[in-house]
DNA sequence: TGCCAAATGAAAATGGTTTTCAATTATTAT
DNA sequence: ATAATAATTGAAAACCATTTTCATTTGGCA
């Protein structure tokens, strides 16, 4: 589970951080969403309800989240950046649906033993890993199975 | 091992690429290069030659090399983008140097097993993984032991 | 050798992100 | 509640990596 959003606003506030409207916009729209948000995204979630909250403050709190280890940041295979709300449970790996985006977190991470294993063989110390899995969820599967049936047309 | 200077020009002679000087230089460049190396670190080296190819030629033959399956690209941590001469077997993981840069590849990939299970957990069909380490490599460890000792100033 | 498509380089465009700075606002102390 | 103040905001400009444009050059084949 995700960090509420009474949490965030607590955590924000401890470090002694102001609670701004448009901080509390930009928090919501990170909480209403399963996968992860660009910027931009942000930013237009942000102003369909015409708050008129600016690019420079989407940038600044994004940051500001990143830092107080409330977000994740990723970096996405077309060179963009990802943001998402963190789950408290701390090392875990995240597998992404390349069609629409979902994120699954993959709580556990079974990669302690053949990380140790790489240290051990190459003498580096290792600090990070990071194993990221991408694919086809199971409901764009099925999107794209009735989409294919309809196209063969099997009642014309 | 990598792919030899020889290798990348009969690979490009075959797509029908040209192969003028200044793609030679920059596979030279690549190729004397045992860690990753930006566009800009290409581009610098380069020119240290005073050779006087611009930027736009570093990117666009970059791209021709990864469309190739010659280099590979990488993200790296800071957002910029890396480049390395590939490795002719296929599948496989880095292990990154966080202080020299030096890249080691991990040939064998013990993932397919977990993968699988992630799979079958999820119900998503899975297309990639990446598997990304970064620590401090042997040599790196020592140079900060070295620098701590003298520090500490054992005899003064 | 000459031709032509491909490659190059300079300059401009692009696009995401960051900085600057004056105006505004959330919080703290009064 | 109000005033003081340090943080936050937004607009515009700056930045920086990357891409596009386009006129010029060049590698490789006929």
């Amino acid at each position: 589970m995700s960090y509420t959003y009474k949490d965030i606003i607590s955590t924000l506030r401890r470090t002694g951080c102001k609670i701004t409207p448009q901080r509390r916009q930009i928090i919501k729209v990170l909480q209403s969403s399963t996968s992860h948000l660009t910027p931009a995204e942000v930013f237009e979630k942000v102003n369909c309800n015409s708050s008129g909250t600016g690019m420079v403050t989407i940038y600044r709190t994004l940051e500001m989240l990143e830092k107080a280890d409330l977000v994740c940041r990723f970096n996405l295979n077309n060179g963009h950046t990802g943001y998402l709300i963190r789950r408290p449970h701390q090392h875990h790996h995240h597998l992404l649906c390349n069609r629409c985006g979902l994120v699954i977190d993959l709580e556990d991470c079974h990669l302690e033993k053949l990380v140790k294993q790489v240290g051990a063989d190459t003498g580096f110390t290792i600090t990070e890993h990071s194993f990221e899995l991408t694919g086809i969820c199971p409901g764009c599967q099925q999107a794209e199975n009735d989409a294919r049936s309809s196209r063969v047309g099997i009642s014309t």
